[in-house]
DNA sequence: CTGAAAGCGCTTACAG
DNA sequence: CTGAAAGCGCTTACAG
């Protein structure tokens, strides 16, 4: 327990010989119209000083019926090592702005009763705006109590007027399988997530993208389906590989790190050498992973940084510098974050070239 | 921002058609002594549940002089994946024990500038007490302005009256190196950190407190540092595996999952077959290396979610059930969280087995 | 330029 | 059993 009295406003307005409401309006700053004599204004904030005066946010609060705080609820990220730099960036953009993150972690797939109370908790404690983030890309049926400013991070609402920010995941499969176009590969696979994510639907539609800008007609074959794992790719990448000569693909695109992780040990085992043989294309660039692997590999970073500082500007900025594209009859609106490419050594020259 | 004005308690009384006091006590289920007719109970509860009433913790908190706030400062840890377990392990016992967590990430080695900052924005939200969290295991001289009751977790408080609770490293490592020597290793090397961090220096005890027990002589060519990744376990590995034949090491025992990861690198670029030419114990249970490793590797677990679970209990419950050990001059007391032993598949019998 | 007063939404003695 | 009143520490019209 934080002990001993702590020094209030009317200690220091005593210390300095005013009143509250002078002390309260040098230590606010507010001049605005109201000028306070040099002499009166250093009287009060030597005072504060030295009495080691801490506003007490909860009365400030109450009486401004306002609260510098933004809830920031969580399915899981803070559990999802890699997503763990959106919370850190939008725990950075708020104390850029005098805020506070009050974050609640739930679980990934915590009911409407659990995520009610996680959002009554925060109602409680006044935040003025709410943040829903999730540790991987989804589209999710807002809760009706949820105010309406609240912005979703890595989500989209499926209805409502809300406002998302998602990776631009079917630009980015684009690219990525267009960096192996480009350097001569025409049978690419897609190695997808069998989850049936957002993120795995929209990659898949890049990655048409792409082939047809190239006029490479899709191969049914090329595109499989497995687990988002080490075991996953391993599997998938396996058989992939074990395709009859001249249907095999000379360049793979992951759904993610991990798998292109499991396609690199299947490789291996068959005495493949990389990126001479194969050349793979990731996706997350998952730290630890991506750039470890031998060699290391060529992935489209997730922007998790970008959107959790967006997601706090968003919320805090009337009017954010953001292009938000409408989606659907509701009001819902969308942010596209770019993710980048990141070059490292697994793409080599293929037959095309 | 959170629009329309909200439901208060007099709003609930007056639909109830009873006091606030009244509506207050039955909604706080305050009933020590004062007893209130179930008719009275069931109105004031419904009308709360018809109006939709959100009790203003800003108000209750102001003049209960309490907030049911922990404020959790965190050294990097937002940004360092495999220590985030200790943040959700604390906040889901904050939220079991219906606290919020507000958590402040600074950098790794913020000034007393920075965490003085973070300290006084959690003050001035009234937190009732604070947790100082670390993403490693440091010795820290804690900030003059730090309340009293103060947890570190994963770091150790210098001096003054602080509760600290840290991973059991000399014990752990003691473990480690144990399990190699119980499977008939006696040439085991240490492949250390070279950063002289805190756990370095106790497990190296740990490594030397196993070789007395079994009576195995300290060889100084078999304690090598490097830096804590995956470079540095290639390199500092490379030299261990290129000793002399007879002084080459059967065994190592890595500082970190990180070194290991370098190490079979090293080892499988030398032919080196894992583990019958050679065995290996990790440290951390790092989450997609250690698991992942080819064969998978034997390690200790660092227990995050346990010290984060601990700190909430700590600083909420007067009286843990915890075991303190004194140390210094101080009332410092530090509490030894047990690294549990993961066994996959990196050791195989020695040649004294 | 400065201060007295009201009031934010609650809880808590204290009367009745 | 129930309610009127004080007060937590501030901010904000409003007077002077």
């Amino acid at each position: 327990m934080v002990a001993t009295r702590r020094t209030t406003l009317k200690d220091v307005a005593h210390a300095a010989g005013v009143s509250i409401t002078t002390a309260s309006v040098v230590l606010n700053d507010k001049r605005d119209g109201i000028r306070v004599p040099e002499s009166t204004r250093d009287r009060v904030l030597r005072a504060a000083r030295e009495l080691g005066y801490v506003p007490n946010e909860m009365a400030r609060g109450l009486r401004s019926r306002r609260s510098a705080a933004i809830g920031f609820i969580t399915a899981e990220v803070t559990t999802t090592p890699f997503a763990v730099a959106m919370l850190a960036a939008a725990q950075e953009e708020a104390a850029r702005r005098d805020n506070l993150l009050i974050i609640i972690n739930v679980s990934r797939d915590a009911g409407a009763d659990v995520v009610g109370r996680a959002l009554d908790s925060l109602l409680r404690h006044q935040v003025s705006d709410i943040v829903y983030a999730s540790m991987y890309h989804r589209v999710l049926e807002p809760l009706p109590t949820l105010p309406e400013g609240t912005v979703f991070v890595n989500a989209r609402a499926a209805s409502g007027a809300y406002r998302s920010i998602v990776p631009a995941e079917r630009e980015a499969a684009r690219n990525a399988v267009r960096e192996l176009l480009e350097h001569g590969h025409r049978r690419i696979a897609y190695l997808d997530d069998d989850t049936g994510t957002e993120a795995s639907r929209l990659r898949l539609l890049g990655y048409h993208d792409a082939l047809t800008e190239y006029d490479v007609g899709p191969d049914k074959r090329l595109h499989l389906q497995a687990s988002p794992t080490v075991t996953g790719g391993l599997a998938g990448g396996g058989d992939l590989i074990d395709l009859a000569a001249g249907q095999r693909p000379t360049a793979v695109f992951c759904f993610n790190d991990r798998m292109a992780m499991g396609l690199f040990r299947a490789a291996r085992h068959r005495g493949l050498s990389l990126p001479d043989d194969l050349s793979v294309v990731g996706f997350d660039d998952q730290e630890f992973i991506a750039s470890e692997l031998e060699p290391p590999l060529t992935t489209m970073r997730l922007p998790h940084r970008e959107m959790g500082r967006m997601a706090i500007e968003t919320v805090l900025d009337p009017d954010p510098d953001t292009t938000w594209a409408r989606q659907g009859p509701d009001a819902t609106r969308v942010a596209l974050v770019d993710c980048p490419i990141v070059r490292r050594s697994s793409v080599a020259a293929g037959p095309h070239a």
